[in-house]
DNA sequence: ACCTGAACACCGTTCAAGT
DNA sequence: ACCTGAACACCGTTCAAGT
């Protein structure tokens, strides 16, 4: 009976959920930035016990990989136009920009889910790349690749947009020279 | 006279310097990985009481710079044998080994050093990109390409390396195609 | 069911002393 | 000059309670 009571007590002024839990690390992390993404200031700022946040996620670590699946939902996939470089350039920019709005401690783990085959993200890419020619193996090879590109490029230059697009256009016309010698 | 005598004691019997306490931390990365890597359990490492070490780092961020360059310093750079694709293969692949080794807070410091035109790890790279007849912008924008594909494929598969080669080797024939197109 | 509260074993770092 | 020792303001997390 308390139990029932209080449940709907807290229900009806602060329910406390993972959603509510995501947003409010978000905020946080967009505020102060990584360091400041603490299970104690989190709770501080739902305005709760330290001690709530657990009843959400097991640790820490789960919380942050609840950050990464949410950064990696709100990836834009823009729509399929163009030719496959075409395509290929708006996917791989869209997953730049996501990385480059990410502290580097999600980033790495964003990056990471680029790529892994199991994770649907890399899916559009490799799918694209079989659409130019590849072979199943190569246009996993060549979706590496372009993943470990673009992930190395926004660490080391966030911003810069040219730069970016300087390299992905070599990588590209050296995957577009293979795939055209193994057509003929 | 007091400290005159205390000094060479301490310096008789154990001696503190920058270099034994960059290695005890090197000790202890390999050990027990990033995160053993506090100010604390580095001091009782080297059986010293913790602010000791503050005496030769201002803070711990300065100790971890110190391990970045430690860490580039010890960057083989290979001798310059072979055209100019395959010594940037062995300069590269090099740098993924030292990559490979580091956790991931170092790797993306180091990683940025790796391209910084004043750090001095990119004299050489941009040299042999010279040398195969790239002008100085665009040698500066190739190793800026390769650079952060390296970084990249560290940080998405550390230790495959034949997959790394798949993506320099594209990246290369298109850098190639287009030292080819400007010699015309 | 959900949150509280105290506690434990850690952090980095400051400051004032000690030899 | 170099190290000690206590202290401060933090951590993540466990555990036993509270409603």
């Amino acid at each position: 009976v308390y139990a029932v009571q209080y449940t709907v007590h807290m229900a009806v002024r602060n329910p406390l959920s993972r959603e509510r839990i995501v947003d409010a690390a978000f905020r946080l992390l967009e505020q102060d930035g990584w360091e400041a993404l603490s299970m104690r200031r989190l709770a501080q700022e739902l305005d709760v016990w330290p001690m709530a946040v657990y009843r959400y996620f097991r640790d820490k670590d789960e919380l942050v990989d609840a950050l990464v699946d949410q950064a990696a939902g709100t990836m834009e996939l823009p729509g399929t136009e163009g030719d496959w470089r075409d395509r290929l350039c708006d996917v791989l920019d869209a997953a730049r920009v996501t990385l480059q709005r990410l502290p580097p401690e999600l980033r790495t783990r964003l990056g990471a889910l680029l790529v892994a085959p199991e994770a649907g993200l890399a899916g559009e890419g490799v799918e694209i790349l079989e659409s130019a020619g590849f072979g199943a193996e190569q246009a996993g090879l060549a979706w590496s690749a372009l993943g470990a590109y673009t992930i190395g490029a926004v660490e080391i230059a966030p911003t810069d947009k040219a730069r970016f697009e300087y390299g992905l256009d070599r990588l590209l016309d050296g995957l577009e020279a293979e795939v055209g010698a193994v057509r003929r």
